[in-house]
DNA sequence: TTGAAAGCGCTAACAG
DNA sequence: CTGTTAGCGCTTTCAA
């Protein structure tokens, strides 16, 4: 093994190697070449020696001086849950079709941590950022304003930037009327309905109960209020809930709209504890998931059209919004036999 | 709103608004100025000027001049399984407990994809670079070390770089006698248990092979290799093994080991698709859902430790491997009522 | 106790 | 057609 500190190699080591100057070699390098005209040969030349040597550019440097980074951020809730690692997945991609490297950050949906990871992605001179399911993200749009990056929200919307986000309200509604559709299909068209699970708090929630609800009246149906439990994205709170209901209603209901799959999988859990049999109640789930699909093809699931919305994201960083605060909707799926 | 060149905040201006040097500014803000004698009234009049001005170091800057980035590198196959996607969230947030910063990249167990991954992680100047189930570890390894640039292997192991694993043959051991269990506890231990997914090139699947037939062999069972299907990481690949097993002995096997969920995916479609009932089999599972669990709680699923995986992964990092090649295996663990 | 100055590796304006 | 040079914003030695 040699001695650890081969020299770094630079741009002015090359160009020694091949006989050149700095500026040369940048220009073959990085592509700008072409207007700088350099002959082909020495391009090749300078071409052969970089990859003979291994040489690999050094970004930081690149950054700096070019006063942009290439690196584009995006912090998320969490990973572990197909909708949101589709999006980084997706996001990772398109980021890198266009040259530029993404960085994603995991927040937990914790205002404080979504605004130290909007500091870090500041501090890495991210040339825009694009926050996700933000419990807050009007203020990392003000964090990022004077810094001159601009923010794009997806999946719940803000104030203060653009938002790209699913169609909650028609989606939810959608999915309700084939909730219905089915229990007229059994021939219980009044039978009790429930919704389990989201935070009240958030944009996306308050759209779904008023989808549901719309959906509800439409058929001639006012349910109470306390049919409409949204009781957190934590699988944990679905049991004390449903066993809330059971005590009241002394029966369970025969429908359940689950807002997400994290909800789906407490009131699972819940079901197989209780010995309870899930294939007697209709389930609508408002995320979707291949497992739980699969095991379920008697589930209606509502899958948000991942590609497309990171599709518009992109879109939107590359041609200026019309208005600060514009919001595109994006139609999700509706899976599963619908009546 | 301002015209939008507000001048970008450096040191130097910091400098000024506090009526001090650039180089006092830059060791305030670095910690560095214990060690540099300096007032606590001018250190804490810095740390309010930068605060109030919005200040954010350049870590470009930084990175550049230090000759290091404090950025930590992974290459992932993809995000959205729950195996892959909790290794990415947990070295994040143990990447962040250590200052550094994670850039994660999938690459979609593509040997090409990897290798430009790792490419754009050494311009980035990664101080470390894990490679998670990389289908060629071994060239990622070579590629890195003129760059100074140190791997680790996860998930799968390599010769070139030390590696953390799980205990693949152990637990498709223990996975299988499980499934024998079940399959004595119904009174059928004779009946025929099929081996499904994975790759014959990946270490993996091969020790999981041989866990799977030195518990079949312990229980004096030798059966044929025609009962191992590697068929691939595609639940695609699923559905024509099953179709030829069935055509072949006129029936279904009476346990199948599942060599990932992805494939897991795949028979439960097939099942429904054929209308076979899922529940007359015993299944195992050497990946792990949580979806899936719930709703299948007969199910013999196999999880990986990964936060243990993952700690052993940094420790690694921190103090040199005994050996070039090491290789630590983490014990899984082995989930359903294990008779 | 603090400040001046050199330089990390690269790019781009300008000079040949 | 190619090379010289001045920084990008920060850290760190060295001098004061």
């Amino acid at each position: 093994m040699p001695i650890d500190a081969p020299k770094r190699l630079t741009i002015y080591n090359l160009a020694i190697l091949a006989g050149s100057s700095p500026s040369t070699v940048s220009a073959v390098l990085n592509g700008t070449w072409q207007n700088r005209r350099i002959s082909e040969k020495l391009a090749a030349r300078i071409l052969a020696v970089a990859a003979d040597a291994d040489y690999s550019v050094n970004m930081q440097a690149r950054a700096l001086r070019r006063e942009r980074s290439g690196i584009i951020g995006m912090i998320l809730p969490l990973y572990d849950n197909r909708y949101f690692s589709s999006i980084a997945q997706v996001f990772e991609a398109e980021a890198r079709k266009r040259g530029l490297f993404a960085i994603v950050s995991c927040t937990n949906r914790d205002p404080q941590q979504e605004q130290e990871a909007a500091q870090m992605m500041i501090g890495h001179r991210v040339e825009k950022l694009i926050c996700t399911g933000a419990t807050d993200p009007d203020s990392i749009a003000r964090m990022c304003q004077p810094h001159g990056v601009a923010t794009i929200n997806l999946d719940l919307p803000g104030k203060l930037a653009p938002s790209v986000i699913s169609a909650n309200r028609d989606g939810a509604r959608t999915l309700t009327e084939a909730i219905l559709g089915r229990l007229k299909a059994r021939g219980t068209p009044n039978d009790p309905i429930i919704f389990v699970g989201g935070r009240i708090e958030d944009h996306n929630t308050r759209e779904r109960i008023a989808g549901f609800k719309a959906a509800l009246k439409a058929h001639g149906l006012q349910r109470p209020d306390e049919n409409i439990m949204p009781c957190g994205y934590s699988g944990l709170h679905a049991a004390p809930v449903l066993d809330a209901y059971l005590l009241k209603h002394k029966a369970l209901p025969s429908a359940i709209f689950v807002n997400s799959t994290i909800t789906l999988e407490g009131i699972a859990r819940w079901f197989h504890q209780q010995g309870h049999n899930m294939s007697e109640i209709v389930f609508g789930c408002f995320d979707w998931d291949p497992l739980a699909a699969v095991f379920n093809p008697h589930f209606l699931m509502v899958r948000q059209n991942v590609p497309i919305m990171v599709e518009r994201l992109f879109e939107l960083m590359e041609r200026p919004p019309s208005s600060a605060d514009e919001v595109i909707e994006i139609q999700p799926e509706i899976l599963g036999d619908v009546a």
